[in-house]
DNA sequence: ATCGCTTAG
DNA sequence: GTCCACTAAGCGATT
């Protein structure tokens, strides 16, 4: 029998207008979106999910998912007594193709021998169609032939690469049939790379992070404990570990396939756990319309990478190493002693044991704070001080970028780019992280670390456009505090921190010092943090009590702010989470800690988080929007990189002006505020003038 | 592995 | 009495 899987199919983003019309407000959150618009969506995944004895609905997720010990099993074999053929000719292959069309699901995990998705070299496939239907394809496993050596009567005979992608496009592209991964934006990149374009996509690592963002591993081997009570072989058990490990083409094929069967395997039950979970607890907005689509978005986007001129790093690595080097036989001199300017530990002793300079507090582990914001009132007391804190700053610049950005470049015939990997499961609030390199901390605050980012270029012909939110997260504030005076002020367009210093200073516009708007800007974000007396004092160097008296003030001026913040931890009290506008659930476990530093910890969190969480959808619905938009407008633009409030884009000179506009629109009508939201847009040679 | 520090939004 | 402003990742030193 054929499923019908209209339902778990949104490969393509609805147009914008029509998008943009359905954003749920506070009211249609729990009304038509939810339980209208996905009760047809919802009722089939599970009817399809629990046909034949699958599991029934779990209870919903909450703080004691964990605890929840694992489904009772179905009729279906444990995942360690399954014997997982090894598939090694093509008619083995057309059953498991012909299996995925009967049954409208195929797991699979693509195996490698590297992490780096844009680079890796595919070595098999693992497939299941069914539960007990895993089964291992190798492709590009080293054996004794390719050694030249004299036992190729052992070997298993490998399917061409090529063949095989041939014969698993079709499913692998047919919307009828849902492909189901574990981090499948992976997946979808080595596929991609081989011309084939993987769609509809489910992920269950992005079903367990919906599901709830605040654990600490989304790893298919801590799920699969978790919920299918399995252990699974782990990878350096294959691999090995250290200096000793291998790569994956390395490995024996039948080890190989008894590793990597099991992924596709347990991927596969674990959808049928999560998918009814999602379900039950009402998230499939934010996984279907939110998560879901954004796997080939930022898969795209990693595969695209951003050119980076290695010349410009080289360059600035010299300069930095001649630097570090006078700074540090300055400072010696001026300490009179020879220590390790890296080693906070020896940098204390010295400063406040030897030098004896005056302010310097402990940590718990007994040890002297040397942080940048100890030292630089110190700066005046001993000469020392600067030139180290220079040292520091040019050291971190060398080590963290100039230098090891150059190993992240990846050489084409058309110049070298840099492929950050963006995890999509990291945060507890909805939003992206970079590693490998993090792209999103790149410097920008200081003149000497803003030149860095010279080194991030466009290719020849083209620019590189940067389009940002300007203040979204105050911006929201207003939204869903419902703040009217700050509202206004951004409907009026006018400088929001100057407005907030007048209001709360009690001071005409026009006579605004720029003292006043700086700490105005301080307690700004001091909101958005969940501002607490302490935290400010500190960050703007006032006493606790003048800290205290700014607070009353603002929000004595805000009234509904209070009330806002009361509301939101009293929700979070209650429930365990807190939502963003678009109902993504963000776990607050310490709510109800009864260590008051801990509870206060989770109740400040519990305000930022809506409306970080909530920036963070609205940029991801117009992350979704962008590469259609532009294709449709007839535009090349690529987009390359997201750094929470803004997005770098990559465009043929000749249609920057038209791609701006576009990026523009789409950006500001990703949600419909009570705010407008802007959106500042630049385009140049390098990132450093694009900003 | 963890700490201490620095980079970003 | 808390010793905290929110969210991340990476490097070098230390355990």
């Amino acid at each position: 029998m054929k499923l019908v899987t209209l339902d778990t199919e949104t490969p393509v983003p609805e147009p914008l207008e029509q998008l943009t019309a359905q954003q749920p407000t506070a009211e249609t959150l729990g009304g038509f979106l939810r339980d209208q618009n996905f009760k047809t969506l919802t009722t089939r995944v599970v009817d399809q999910l629990t046909e034949g004895g699958a599991t029934a609905i779990p209870p919903a997720a909450g703080q004691d998912q964990a605890s929840t010990s694992a489904p009772k099993a179905d009729s279906f074999k444990a995942i360690a007594d399954c014997e997982f053929p090894i598939i090694t000719d093509m008619a083995a292959l057309e059953v498991i193709v012909a299996d995925a069309f009967e049954t409208g699901f195929l797991a699979i995990d693509t195996e490698t021998n590297s992490l780096h998705a844009p680079t890796a070299k595919l070595v098999g496939i693992c497939l299941a169609a069914k539960p007990e239907g895993g089964a291992y394809i190798p492709l590009a496993h080293v054996q004794a032939q390719d050694l030249l050596e004299a036992k190729e009567g052992d070997d298993i005979k490998q399917l061409p690469t090529d063949q095989v992608i041939e014969a698993l496009k079709p499913v692998l592209e047919d919307p009828s049939v849902l492909k189901i991964g574990h981090n499948f934006k992976y997946d979808w990149q080595l596929l991609k790379r081989l011309d084939v374009d993987v769609t509809p996509v489910d992920d269950t690592m992005l079903l367990s992070y919906v599901l709830d963002g605040s654990q600490h591993s989304h790893g298919l081997d801590n799920l699969a404990l978790m919920y299918l009570n399995h252990e699974m072989v782990k990878y350096e058990s294959v691999v090995g570990k250290g200096k000793k490990q291998i790569t994956f083409d390395q490995v024996e094929i039948p080890t190989a396939a008894k590793y990597a069967a099991e992924d596709a395997e347990a991927t596969l039950r674990l959808h049928r756990v999560l998918k009814p979970r999602l379900i039950a607890d009402k998230m499939t907005y934010v996984y279907e319309r939110i998560e879901r689509p954004l796997v080939s978005v930022i898969g795209q986007m990693e595969l695209n990478g951003i050119a980076v001129d290695a010349t410009v790093l080289r360059a600035m690595s010299e300069d930095f190493a001649k630097r570090l080097q006078v700074l540090e036989g300055e400072v010696h001199s001026l300490a009179g002693t020879e220590f390790n300017l890296g080693s906070p530990k020896q940098l204390g002793e010295v400063l406040f044991d030897n030098l004896g300079l005056p302010g310097g507090k402990k940590s718990k582990t007994g040890a002297w704070s040397t942080a940048a914001d100890v030292l630089e009132p110190l700066s005046e007391e001993h000469e020392v001080v600067a030139k180290l804190l220079e040292w520091r700053s040019l050291s971190k610049l060398k080590s963290t970028y100039t230098d090891s950005l150059q190993n992240d470049i990846v050489s084409s015939p058309t110049g070298g780019r840099v492929h950050t990997s963006f995890s999509m499961a990291a945060t507890n609030t909805g939003r992206l992280s970079s590693s490998d390199p993090n792209l999103q901390n790149i410097p920008i605050r200081t003149e000497e670390g803003r030149k860095i980012r010279t080194a991030f270029v466009a290719p020849k012909d083209h620019v590189l456009i940067a389009a940002d939110y300007s203040q979204i997260e105050l911006r929201l504030a207003a939204d869903m505090a419902g703040i009217d005076a700050l509202k206004d002020a951004f409907k009026n367009g006018i400088d929001i921190h100057a407005a907030t210093a007048s209001q709360v200073f009690d001071i005409p516009l026009d006579e605004m010092t720029s003292e006043m708007r700086r700490r105005a800007k301080a307690i700004n974000f001091g909101i958005i943090y969940g501002i607490s007396a302490f935290g400010l004092a500190k960050q703007i160097q006032v006493s606790n009590g003048e800290a205290k008296d700014y607070i009353d003030a603002y929000l004595g001026r805000f009234s509904e702010l209070t009330e806002f913040m009361e509301n939101t931890k009293e929700f979070a009290r209650e429930h365990g989470y807190v939502e963003t506008l678009f109902g993504r659930r963000c776990y607050m476990p310490g709510i109800k800690d009864k260590n008051p530093a801990m509870r206060g910890f989770a109740e400040r969190q519990a305000i930022n988080a809506p409306l970080q969480g909530t920036a963070a959808d609205i940029i991801k619905r117009a992350m979704i929007q962008l590469p259609g938009a532009l294709a449709d407008a007839g535009l090349k633009t690529r987009m390359l990189l997201q750094v929470h409030d803004e997005l770098v884009f990559e465009a043929p000179k000749d249609e920057a002006e038209k791609a701006i506009e576009l990026i523009k629109r789409v950006m500001a009508k990703a949600a419909s505020l009570s705010v407008p939201l802007e959106v500042d847009v630049n385009q140049a040679d390098s990132w450093a003038e694009a900003h």
